[in-house]
This record gives structure tokens, C-alpha cells and sequence, in this order.
DNA sequence: TATGACTAGTTGTCTATACCAGTCAGAAAA
DNA sequence: TTTTCTGACTGGTATAGACAACTAGTCATA
């Protein structure tokens, strides 16, 4: 299993082969590996050689530790991956910007049939909506609408309007597996332009985002449009 | 300077106190700073104290170990950031179409007022233009200008078709150090939508990307128009 | 029935030490 | 003078052990 003559470092035998379970998918999102103590015993290496290990899957985004508790196989993360694209707060923030969101809509609906199909879910079914206007200096730049299956998960308008989503997701026992996100030029629709402050027909920016969790289902369709005037998306490199 | 009483962690606190020196450029890109050694003795910590602190750091790009010669300040990356949204050639593998670059122009001109005060030339100073139109399955998406000053290097029309302009940046001795890019949504004008085969006015995607080298010059900028009706750009999430 | 103390388990931090593996400059040998 | 070797530096790997911080369950007690 780890070859001690092999000039492979160890922690580097180890890295791979928690690294193959987890891909394989014999270790599932969400449950706890081995203790360090353990692998140390079954490897027959020093404690401080396994954190070695756990430690660059850690830092690989495979595993997650929780003091006290253990290591844990990491549902796959999206919000930093997103973060230099969608991350509005933090966007904002670092170009000086004062940035707020408006909760406009909290609401259960039934959805229609493409966002029964995008959500596999029938139609007619009641889904949560969720309106924000996101806001530069009070200047309104976005309008964020995000869609979740009710039979998911129980949302509290409270929640929504502090905290995050995702924390929710985790606490009631759901993994995020992973994402897609789709990036357009438009045209304003009438509804956007009035909320946007714009004309009709104005550019905009479409994002679409559909979020799924290792069960398989979808978590959420969330749909976004930026003014296209106001509103430029700076990546920077710095660093 | 370390405070062995704190309730933060040690490697913590050296882990802040080296960012400090870079942030503030006290630190320049490249060079060497002190072995874990010495570290660990200024401090009074293990060496193994230092480690922790200085992988972090590495983690998280700040600096990068040479095995046998120290560690260094790290030049600031961009390739890999970019990719996830520039790389047209990749995107399009990947999305299954056949992606093609068609060289539309390569010239040399002379700088208008925009362009130098953009590059850091004066006025008048030649620049390459290189124009290109990037292709899916024959079909135009997009139109990208590059511009380059001149003095900077000898540039080959020859290796514009076939290589990376980047790769001759780096032959010539020149490093990346870093980048900014924005993206906007904005209707096409008459030129583009003849080259792209749209209507004037339809929506398109402008991306201008700034590229700087680690002489503090800029060594590009480039200007991509991609249609907004057929070109969504999609980023996967899925580890 | 609650509450609090205890306990066994987890990861987190830190030490002191050892040897390995590149790098480079200067001393020694050719 | 040129080449080779050696030694002193660098980071890389690995050990064994200690104690702290946190979690969750057990068990005795009020």
C-alpha cells in the first residue's frame, strides 16, 4: 500500500491514495476519513507525515478538518471559484464601492415547465424565489433572482436576508457537487430596464448559474442580469 | 515582534509579520528572503514553526521555495487565471466545437493619444496591431485586437499564426507581472457586426485586458468584441 | 429531570532532532 | 590555468512526543 523504499516522498504515496478513494468515489462527499492517529497506525508513519498528507488535500479543496471532530471529504466548493465573477460584495469592496443587496421578493411559487425541467422537478411544484437588487453606493447594478425546490430544504426569509445560502444548504446535511455558469450580452427586458434604471433594449449582461449537489439533484437556478453601462467586470491579476 | 503569550498561533504571527514586508514592497518580487533557519532562530521558534508559516504563504502565492537556493518573493501569476475565461482555444475544445484563429492583420501603426497613454509610449510611437478573428466551427465569434509597442520586442508575423505571443515575451526576457481585465456588455458597432455577420446594435461582450511586466511596463492591451447572441461563456465547477 | 464534571476521542500547535537532496563558491588537485 | 572535490549553505522529508483546544457522549449528582 505505501512502499518505504519507494523514492516517492510518503506523504506523497498517501496524498494519492486517499486522493484515488475520493475520486472513485468510495469515500463519499460529506463522511469522515480515517483519523490521523489511524492512517499513522495503518501506514506505519509518524502522525506529523499524514498532516503532511492531509494537509495538501486540504489545500486542494478535497478535505475539510474540523477540530475536535475529524477530516471530512469536502463537498465540492464553488464560492471561490465563482468569487472572482459573481462575488458582488467583495467586487464592489475592493473598488471602492459601497455595495448592498435589497431583498425584493421572498416567495414560494410553482414553477413553470423550464424551471421544473432545470431543477428536475415536476411542474407546478412549489419552488422558493428570491429577488435581491444588488447595489453600488445605492446606485442599483443587478438583479439577482435565485430559484430552490422547497422539498429541498426549509428557507427562512431571516436567513436569507443575513446570511448566506449555502450555510443553510450545509447545515441541513446537503453537499454542493458542482456548478455551471453561463455568461451573455442581452438586451434589457421592460421589467429589468424600470428596476435598473435603464432604457429598454439597453446592453446587458445574462449570468445563469445552476447548482448541483451530490445527491445528483439541482440545489438552484440563479439567474442574473447586470446594467451593461454602469456595471464592468474587472478581474485583476494582482496576485 | 512575536508575542509567545498571544493566544494566536505562532506561525500565524510570522506568517503575518513576512505578508506585512511584501504588501508593503519592503520586499521586492524575486528576491530572497531569510532561510528557515534564520527565521526560527530571530523568532525563537522551531524550525518546523517557520515551515508552517512560510507554506501558507506559499499556498497562497506570496512566495516560492527553491530547493537548495532559498525562498522568494513570488512574481505575480496570471496564465491560469485568465484561462477560465480567455482561453477561446480551450473553451471551445472543450465545449466540442472546432476552434480556429484567423490572422486578420498584422501592421505596424502609429499610436494615437488612447493607445500611449494605455502602453506608456508617447504619442506616434509604433506599435504592432495584430487583429484576429476567432472561429467555432467556421463560424466567427469573435474579434480580438492586440496592440504592442514596438520597442519592446521583434515581433515575427510567422510565429503571431502559429505560437503564443507570450512564449516570445519570455524569450526576449521579459516577465508577466501582472494583469486587469474587464468585461461589459455593449452593442456592436458597424465594423464588428460586418466581421461577425450580426446586426448593428446587437449585443456583444467587450473584454479589454491590460498585461504589465514585472519592469513595471505595460506590454499589451487587448480588445475582444464577442458576439452576444451565439458566444456564452461557461465555467465549470466541477473540481 | 436537568446540570455539570469527567473522559476519550478528534485536530491544532509546537519542539528538537535527524538526515536527504540540491546549489554554489572556494579550496585543493591536476 | 583548469578541473575536481569538499564543505557549508539552502529547502525537503520524517520522526516521536508533548500539550492545547474542541466535541460529544457518559455518568454522577443536585
Amino acid at each position: 500500500m505505501i512502499d518505504k523504499t519507494s523514492p516517492l516522498p510518503l506523504y506523497y504515496q498517501i496524498e494519492e491514495a486517499i486522493k484515488q478513494k475520493i475520486d472513485k468515489g468510495e469515500w463519499e462527499s460529506g463522511s469522515m476519513i480515517s483519523s490521523e492517529r489511524e492512517f499513522a497506525e495503518k501506514y506505519e508513519v509518524s502522525r506529523m507525515t499524514v498532516r503532511q498528507a492531509i494537509n495538501n488535500l486540504v489545500n486542494d479543496g478535497y478535505l475539510t478538518r474540523r477540530k475536535g471532530k475529524g477530516t471530512f471529504v469536502s463537498g465540492k466548493k464553488i464560492e471561490q471559484k465563482l468569487l472572482g465573477l459573481t462575488s458582488f460584495t467583495e467586487d464592489m469592496k475592493a473598488r471602492g464601492y459601497k455595495p448592498a443587496s435589497k431583498l425584493v421578493s421572498f416567495q414560494t411559487i410553482k414553477a413553470n415547465h423550464q424551471l421544473a425541467k432545470a431543477l428536475e422537478i415536476l411542474q407546478n411544484e412549489e419552488v422558493y424565489e428570491i429577488k435581491r437588487v444588488r447595489l453600488a453606493n445605492e446606485v442599483p447594478m443587478a438583479i439577482e433572482t435565485t430559484v430552490v425546490p422547497v422539498k429541498l430544504i426549509d428557507l427562512k426569509e431571516i436567513h436569507i436576508k443575513e446570511g448566506s445560502l449555502y450555510s443553510q444548504v450545509e447545515n441541513a446535511g446537503y453537499y454542493i457537487d458542482f456548478a455551471n455558469q453561463s455568461l451573455e450580452a442581452s438586451i434589457a427586458r421592460e421589467a429589468e430596464s424600470e428596476i435598473l434604471e435603464i432604457a429598454k433594449g439597453a446592453p446587458v449582461l445574462l449570468i445563469q448559474r445552476q447548482t448541483y449537489l451530490t445527491t445528483g439533484k439541482p440545489l438552484e437556478v440563479v439567474h442574473s442580469v447586470y446594467r451593461g453601462d454602469r456595471y464592468k467586470f474587472m478581474i485583476d491579476m494582482k496576485r
